[in-house]
DNA sequence: GTCTATACAGTGATAGAC
DNA sequence: GTCTATCACTGTATAGAC
């Protein structure tokens, strides 16, 4: 039997293993293994290899962080928003078994490969926030906006090194009353 | 010239190496290049290769950790050994510049060769600091604890990505207040 | 202790048959 | 589109001379 796939099908399977294995650890044999795809498929779809692949994801990562995050941040009710964010990260994050590709790779070398789109990803996140914090009527809102994003990735290291899913969850929750403190 | 080295002086070239490429992103051939040292002597140093060259570096810097930040946490006056965290923290960091390694190795799959050192590591952070926060009267130690280090942690994330070392010293100094009013 | 030489599995990548 | 075969190269690790 010969299943045929598309790009788009293989983007979120090609995230979970950078997600686990990081960058430098993923190979195209791993890769081969968990999509069942060969590695002639695989360069079919990724003429640039590896690096393609990492991009499509991280483009694919940057569109639903569009649509599911900072739009809503920027034009939806501030308090609405704000409040959907906490919700739909958990959910994203899977209480934290899940961890921020993103952030990962801006821990270490591979951030040069991928510069643009690692700050890309931060910079509009913060500003979103910090534009719902404003309509909100908060004073520091780019401080909090900083402090919110950061706990967030902070929160996903706690949660992995520890193993501990709850702390993910708490933790989310101790900012979620720090923002409304800072919006009444 | 034959210069002669002990296993004490490799070790913090090889958690400058580990910091910048990864666990997996370090080969050894890089380590060659940047201690200077062939691959003979690097097994002679470490007959485990380089998951004991990790192991290495993973115990020194907990050993640093123990006397520099939870040694005082545990023992000292509280309020000055908070005080003297946030600015032992920035100061090894180098203001965000350089990254945590064990936060680093708890985001990937290298998280499960060392484990036990990574959750140690955050588990005597976190106990260290909630045993100085519940001494100076804090009411939610153990929450504010966690959101200290998840919030070092997230900040360190935020330098790298954004390539702004400002923003790493704004955290701490944002945490430091949030500290201060809990305890006072 | 340090080096060179070497083993050999695994790497990213390409070519071509189907 | 998918596969297999194959490429040149780099990976970790070892052995042995000095």
């Amino acid at each position: 039997m010969k299943t045929v796939h598309e790009r788009a099908d293989i983007v979120p399977l090609l995230a979970e293993i950078f997600r686990e294995l990081g960058y430098e650890g993923t190979s195209l044999s791993r890769i081969t293994q968990r999509t069942g795809l060969g590695k002639g498929s695989l360069y079919h779809f990724f003429p640039g290899g590896k690096e393609e692949m990492a991009n499509a994801v991280l483009a694919d990562i940057d569109a639903w962080f569009e649509q599911a995050i900072y739009r809503p941040l920027r034009q939806d009710d501030a308090h609405q928003a704000i409040a959907a964010m906490w919700v739909n990260v958990n959910d994203y994050f899977r209480s934290g078994r899940r961890i921020c590709l993103v952030g990962a790779f801006a821990l270490d070398d591979t951030r040069e490969r991928f510069s643009a789109a690692i700050g890309d990803y931060f910079i509009r996140w913060i500003g979103a926030l910090r534009s719902a914090l404003t309509r909100a009527g908060c004073s520091e809102a780019q401080a909090l906006a900083e402090e919110g994003v950061a706990g967030i990735q902070g929160a996903l290291v706690l949660a992995r090194a520890l193993g501990d899913e709850l702390i993910f969850t708490r933790s989310l929750e101790t900012l979620a009353k720090r923002f409304e403190a800072a919006t009444r």
